[in-house]
DNA sequence: TTGTATGCGTTATCAT
DNA sequence: ATGATAACGCATACAA
């Protein structure tokens, strides 16, 4: 491997003119940049970019966390992420948590450890708190509200969205309401709680617990939820399923079970994933390539600053 | 920021024995040991693994090349790597291509720049040639039949799933038999095309370049195909998808469109994802899993080595 | 068991 | 415009 040095003795000249010649810098005279241009030919040369990472404490690297890659939600995100990194020349370095705390802390590792000069975390399993620890290290960008928090970060409102499609349901004639999750701790599952609670009690209907179901997250978790449903004496009318792909899953199971949808069963989903497009669900549209885009810029950019995208209800045939 | 400098003077000891229980190296005392551990804690103190990396020439991160991260195929090939790599404590550099081979050299050069110790290439864009140019540079694995070249891979044998497929087919009395494909340059498509060929040969039936539709990636482009398809004169009777996500589109349209399947359109698709199992699309299972565990581990080997892995036709209701 | 000295390949500072 | 030389922070061969 030659390096920088056997490239000044080649071509004749210091270290320093070729390091100037590597980056661009103006004053060096064409007859010694040609020089070490032919020099970088002849010898095959590459940078040793480990080099130049330790001298300028920079890696171009941002890391990203998030639970799984394989689902529409978080997939999207990193798509939109990794189109505006490549643009701007950042390479992205994957950490997939499986919303394990010890996983996300290694990412936040990194971060102190300079091997990423930011960190996007999409979905977060630490503690606010924690997370503040390592603020000083790098940049840190969200996809939640962090209200008054000394963190950037870009979101939807996810009381909001919820709080909506409880209304449209309400105003259809729904009493019971269920809704599926991808897990029940989290932030947006915070929120999405309490948007039920003040609904239920503006409109005084009973608290179920059975109406709410966990761990719903891909295709196949819709059994989970049918049979759970199937069970219930006085099961819902309506169901809000934060995930398309689930609400997908689910539609196909009334089919089999000749469950009618809406009459029987409404649905509304969340993302408007391309399947909802196809299997006419009635969804919450998320902007996540542009959320994808938005976080990305802001974990190279210097401010802080906060982003709310918005969303909105897409009425088709399952509600 | 403190250095292992700074925690020599503090615990009174050389930079040398600081790198000893950085790195658990045996012949310390308990005393400096204590004395160091004792400085870490208070200063708060981290390494910079970017020198840890230059002094190494190794950082503990792998490449991996695919053109899009949505797509289920890849997903799950991505998902079984990062498992992998967790457990074996590397770090995942990702490269998002959209197929531009732009962007795979981009991944080669950081390969070269040793950034990543190794590079796992799901799908190629580049030839051959250009890829063999920098084996030199560390470990380069690929997700296709190397046959005798001086690389590890693991892969199915497209060709022989295609064969089967198309036999299948045949036996069931189809004649004019169509595919689907995401793009028509690559390996497996060149694999799938001679197949094809072969098969109709074989059989004495026509080639119609009809009969092949590109660019089928999503759920969404099921319609370009239905689109496709519904315009033609003598429409294929069976269609092989190698995508049961574009498969599912497809089941979807034609229920719409009040087609029969799979009485008028007999439908195979690939890789046995989870919508395939909840709508019962027969397909040709294939793991992606395993395959990604699989690449991963090769290229944190020394050997060259080559896995084919078994690929099983699952027979549901849509042939 | 411990420490000294040197190397890793660049960039940046400061002369000239 | 050019070049010595000092960082950058750590690992390690060698000496003791």
């Amino acid at each position: 491997m030659t390096n920088i040095k056997d490239l000044a003795k080649m071509a004749g000249v210091s270290v320093t003119t070729v390091s100037r010649v590597l980056n661009n810098h103006p004053y060096v005279s064409k007859e010694k940049r040609n020089a070490v241009l032919a020099a970088i030919k002849e010898s095959n040369y590459e940078q040793n970019i480990n080099a130049v990472h330790l001298s300028k404490g920079k890696t171009q690297m941002i890391g990203v966390v998030l639970p799984f890659s394989d689902h529409p939600y978080f997939a999207l995100l990193l798509k939109g992420i990794a189109k505006q990194a490549l643009e701007n020349n950042y390479k992205l370095v994957l950490f997939q948590t499986d919303y394990m705390e010890s996983r996300e802390l290694e990412a936040l590792q990194m971060l102190k450890q300079k091997q990423i000069d930011s960190l996007i975390i999409c979905s977060r399993t630490c503690e606010w708190s924690v997370i503040q620890e390592y603020l000083s290290y790098g940049t840190i960008v969200l996809c939640e509200d962090t209200k008054g928090k000394e963190v950037s970060s870009t979101f939807v409102n996810q009381y909001k969205i919820f709080k909506e499609a409880l209304a449209f349901l309400y105003k259809k004639g729904h009493q019971r309401i269920g809704y599926c999750i991808g897990r029940k701790t989290g932030p947006s599952s915070q929120l999405r709680a309490n948007a039920y609670k003040e609904f239920l009690s503006e409109h005084q209907l009973p608290y179920c617990e059975e109406y709410i179901i966990d761990h719903c997250n891909y295709f196949e978790d819709a059994k989970i939820v049918m049979d759970h449903l199937l069970q219930m004496d006085n099961r819902p009318t309506a169901l809000i399923v934060t995930s398309d792909q689930v609400a997908a899953g689910i539609v196909i199971y009334c089919q089999k079970q000749g469950i009618k949808i809406p009459e029987e069963l409404a649905i509304i989903g969340y993302h408007n994933e391309s399947i909802a497009k196809l299997m006419e669900i009635s969804t919450m549209e998320i902007p996540l390539l542009e959320m994808g885009k938005n976080l990305f810029q802001q974990a190279i950019s210097k401010e802080i600053t906060k982003e709310e995208m918005f969303f909105r209800f897409i009425e088709r045939t399952t509600v």
